[in-house]
DNA sequence: GATGCTAACGGCACTGCGTGCCGTTAGCAA
DNA sequence: TTGCTAACGGCACGCAGTGCCGTTAGCATC
């Protein structure tokens, strides 16, 4: 396919910063392509490195496996997080502050449509790469669940270590859930507007603060007390309302 | 190591069902101690043959991957979580029922201890056997997940997909951290003591009944509380409602 | 403009994973 | 004893991933 094979001296594209950046695009959108096309396991990196105008050794200098190729550079969205997480006011709901952290990776999809939803069709169907996919998506969980129970922690919280794990698993179920219906939609629709929604849901479900509004259901207590009530009539009137049939509304 | 390599006619442990768990098992020991003792990459596929008594090739009639070889056989318990959620009753919490299914997993680990821990000690170091982990943990959230939506959707539930993403994700995640604690006890903890707790504090937070408003006026305070909630967090988030602009719904 | 330095690149060779193929052999039935 | 079947071992092959090294573009310096 290349006309000039052994030409001396092929442009050092990667040579700047900016160089690296586009040759990784190239070499991204030439491996997306030819799976697409040809299938994943009939290319090899070879294909895809000619595809790009490179050697094979160039590939690995980019990329650690085949497998990554169709993958943007992950690490690069997690110092991000790891930031805006460190910057974060202690003042604000974790479960919000993880939220917005796993918005950057949502934006990080939709800066590029076009690949996200090519790699998409890939991901849903090689179970190489799904699995990758699979991994990248926990390693950012992990980032989460890591905020979250040091906040949870300093919060007081009981079973943070438990909590932080398992709202740091529904924030990202939440957005893998409006990342995958955006993608389905051809990048269409509305990212940002489902994921508040979506993320509203996970918030009221693991918010640490006095909920706005509750779930009411078998094993719930309402408890309406006076404001001017002492603290130790207060408790004396939960735990007479935590009692089997001692609930003011149950 | 093998004394006879050329001996016509090993034994064909294999036959039987029962000979091929065995010859299974037997493999997935050999691997896991030879890459505790000599390391992942150092360790070949055909050492972990020879350790087992057998050809290289049979190696890859049991285990598609070299990967595969320290992991149980997901296939089974998957199948044993479609037939729980085939069976079960409609009118359980659909939330309990996929904790119930998500237990099987757990046990299948319980009921072995010896190889589960030592299998712990090498996802935790060995990049592709962690991603590998990941990657059956996703199967079997994906399981909880399609159940979790046609329930929610019988139910009626709006967003049930989503709602149905999320909390299959926070049972995993639940189940996840009790299977890790224990693991990191030595298998010496209660595992179904701890995984009663962390259920609880999912299905608590997922529960689906309607939600339910409360209004109150400036003098009295409502705050609605689960009732496993503990009295010290009872009191922590009373004294919290009352203070000024504290209030869950006031 | 010539020279030296540095870093990216290409090519080569090597290890090892995973697979297709085939001859061999144990187990079983007739 | 004979024939059938299925598991096994060995062989060869393609390809992923890596170490090594010579080459070359880009840049600074004289």
């Amino acid at each position: 396919m290349s006309v000039e094979p052994q030409q001396t001296g092929r442009r050092r594209v990667g040579r700047t910063t900016e160089g690296r950046r586009l040759l990784r695009r190239t070499l991204t959108v030439a491996a997306i392509d030819l799976f697409l096309e040809s299938g994943y396991e009939q290319t090899t990196v070879d294909d895809i490195a000619a595809a790009a105008g490179v050697g094979r050794r160039t590939f690995f200098r980019y990329f650690r496996s085949k497998e990554d190729a169709i993958f943007p550079s992950h690490d690069e969205v997690l110092r991000d997080i790891e930031r805006l997480f460190a910057e974060a006011d202690d003042r604000q709901n974790p479960v919000e502050v993880a939220c917005a952290g796993v918005t950057l990776v949502l934006d990080s999809y939709l800066s590029d449509p076009d690949v996200s939803v090519k790699r998409y069709t890939l991901t849903h169907t090689v179970a190489p790469l799904r699995d990758k996919e699979v991994a990248s998506v926990d390693r950012y969980q992990r980032v989460l669940a890591r905020y979250l129970r040091t906040r949870f922690e300093t919060d007081g919280q009981p079973l943070a270590d438990l909590r932080a794990s398992v709202a740091a698993a529904a924030v990202a179920a939440a957005h893998n859930h409006v990342l995958r219906r955006w993608l389905r939609s051809g990048g269409t629709e509305d990212a940002h507007a489902m994921a508040r929604k979506a993320f509203q849901l996970v918030v009221d479900a693991f918010s640490t603060e006095p909920p706005r509004r509750e779930t009411g259901d078998d094993e719930t207590v309402v408890a309406v007390l006076r404001s001017s009530a002492s603290l130790a009539e207060v408790v004396q009137q939960i735990s007479a309302s935590l009692r089997p049939g001692g609930g003011s509304a149950q």
